[in-house]
DNA sequence: TCTGCATAGTTTATCTATGAACAAATCGAC
DNA sequence: GTCGATTTGTTCATAGATAAACTATGCAGA
């Protein structure tokens, strides 16, 4: 366990840094992901959910968000206590950058854990 | 690799929540590891070194160690600039219910994922 | 309708972690 | 022996995460 532990945060400080080329950090490309996917504004509660974190969190990265320009706040036309994210064309430009990053991180760890191992690691990732 | 995380966050919030019946956290556990294994008092930089962090985040971690009585700060008697921290009585008692928590948490995964998944994860897991 | 409860988001306090700037002490080269 | 560079720990600012307390809004039942 301690080995996994050590390995996811290896694998986490890379992806980290190789985005921290384009500005955005793990935390910030996950949402600028969820946005991206759902391809239309999210409540911030259902942000939190899909991310799974409380949502104070979601306050806070949306906060750090919003003053980069990658995402805005919308009031919710249907329930006022709603409010809704939305990427803005920086943030669309952004998760794409974002995407090619952490793609070639993913083909990189694949490569050095060789086809048996990789399938070996996710079969016993599905298990936990 | 999102994988790779998911299941890492998820297993350390599950140590994380078991270590706090004994009021305890991964990271201080981790100090308390390895002041035990070193037998004696170390320099705060050799606490980072050995766990793999900044000095700075040592410094706040034995101060909120001090705090709960579980480390205390000693001079060094060959250069001043050195602070050691060492290890409490209860410092010790802290450590032993910590490990047998962690050891069950440990027994738990290996149990859940069976001989030949464990087997291969650790295998992959030393690729990386 | 009013009342009480649930939901949404924010604020605040705390923990963990990093990095930059800093003071004090040590060490090496001259 | 002194000066400059290095090392040690701390402080401060910031990021990311949690939990508790709070406000505003919505909703359901008496």
């Amino acid at each position: 366990m301690a080995r996994l532990f050590e390995v996811a945060h290896r694998l986490e400080a890379r992806v980290e840094a190789a985005l921290g080329a384009v500005g955005l950090s793990l935390a910030k490309f996950g949402v600028l992901k969820v946005l991206a996917e759902a391809g239309d504004s999210l409540p911030l509660s259902q942000l939190a959910e899909r991310i799974q974190c409380v949502r104070s969190n979601i306050t806070q990265l949306v906060d750090r968000l919003e003053a980069d320009g990658l995402v805005r706040r919308l009031d919710d036309p249907d329930d006022r206590r709603v409010v809704r994210a939305a990427l803005t064309q920086a943030g669309r430009d952004s998760f794409g950058e974002g995407i090619r990053i952490v793609a070639a991180q993913e083909r990189a760890v694949t490569e050095a854990l060789g086809q048996s191992d990789a399938a070996a690691l996710n079969g016993a990732l599905r298990q936990l």
